[in-house]
DNA sequence: CGAAGAGTTGATACACCTCAAGTCTTGTGG
DNA sequence: CCACAAGACTTGAGGTGTATCAACTCTTCG
């Protein structure tokens, strides 16, 4: 694992991260030099439930999803932390073990801050904390949002809004729709919204016979009917 | 509504909240005086889903539940706020209409601190700031195991891990086991863990004839074999 | 004591899971 | 650049757990 080449070709990446934006330049550059850079392969463990970690981390190019394995073998995707994204926070606030494992879902670049430093930069920068706090505020309602949708919504309305989320997230324009790359594979969605591969693949199958949807490949879909898929997000 | 009996009557309700804990007890006392006191009924609306809130709202005396009602009539309750627990936060840091609803449980008194204060009160002790963080990671793990239990565990795995939960929460010692006083009704518990009322109130009754639990009218019940419990809410 | 609300139990329906076969996609080496 | 293999996805058939609807019982409280 070499040093970040992204780092070196684009500034810093301290500027990436909404937390760090309190900071001056001068600070930055000095925060900067605090940062281990390391790079991942698709498919490659950041980190796994249960361990002791002692590095607040930084997803500085890629992305990861974060999840918690279940006993008889099933997977519960929580997180797609990408470019900006921050994980690690809990164990260095509350010095407990994490929570869910992270893996690489392409080629990923992070940068890690020790524990220590952290702490001395939080102490030094108290809006710093103010920002995690927000950004732990719009974690929480990710996954209120989530805990409704799993209790209380059906298969279709959960495919159909986790559509939405990804079109939100990394739609693009395109002449009949909103185009949108798909950050995981049929069974990463259906880790995510508790469904099986199988039954993903028929909700898919179905949206784009009703003309919803159009898939493109398996990493790839076009939104034709958005307004059919908030209609049935929000169940019936 | 009038001032609460209770603050009278066993001194400041803010030595009851963690959050205030890094205050002197002359600052306690300061705070104290910012405090305006309110007491609901049971079945009382605290707040509702959208409301924009201005207040930070501790819970003093009594239970609440805070839920969200899907379209077709459904309710997810996210949180069960007892004591010393607090709400309304996202409101005061992001500026947010409120994610969900509030709904006391019981007869509940409640302390509520204004927008500015709060902010004031922030600003003067950071460390205050601190304990709001570790609280908030404390609720992410706990909504993160409620994903992890909606989407990937079966209805008996709920139960058992619900149950479980209580006990921890609300169980007392008792010679053939742990007696749990029941916060939610069987639709509550519903409610809470995705399931319907007559399944909630089926997977009772068998784990009572598993000998597992004994229930004690619909409010209170004894968990006789908490081993069981556990090896059944990790799913087999 | 009686009525209203909460809980239980049973029968049936249906959404989703499981298992299985087949197809499409992607990446690799000749 | 094509051929092939491995992996990902789709589709079908059948089974299962939970929802739904309905009747009934228990609890609570005026």
């Amino acid at each position: 694992m070499a040093v970040c080449v992204n780092c070196r070709h684009h500034g810093l990446c301290v500027h990436r991260v909404a937390i760090f934006s309190p900071l001056s330049a001068e600070e930055s550059h000095r925060v900067a030099e605090l940062i281990v850079h390391k790079e991942y392969h698709k498919g490659d463990f950041i980190m796994t439930e249960g361990e002791q970690l002692s590095r607040l981390v930084i997803v500085q190019e890629g992305q990861v999803k974060a999840f918690r394995s279940t006993a008889d073998g099933r997977e519960q995707i929580l997180y797609i932390f990408s470019s900006g994204d921050f994980f690690g926070e809990k164990n260095l606030l509350r010095n407990q073990p994490a929570s869910y494992s992270v893996q690489a879902l392409v080629d990923t670049c992070l940068c890690m801050i020790s524990r220590s430093d952290f702490q001395q930069l939080l102490r030094a920068h108290p809006e710093i904390g103010m920002k995690i706090m927000e950004e732990l505020c719009r974690r929480l309602e990710r996954l209120e949002t989530a805990v409704e949708s799993l209790g209380a919504r059906d298969g279709d309305a959960r495919v159909s809004s986790v559509l939405l989320e990804f079109a939100e997230r990394y739609g693009e324009e395109h002449p009949r729709g909103v185009l949108v790359r798909l950050p995981l594979s049929r069974q990463g969605i259906a880790d995510y919204v508790g469904l099986t591969r199988e039954t993903v693949s028929r909700k898919l199958s179905s949206l784009q016979a009703e003309g919803v949807v159009e898939l493109i490949g398996n990493k790839k879909l076009l939104i034709i009917d958005k307004t059919a898929l908030e209609m049935g997000s929000s169940q019936d």
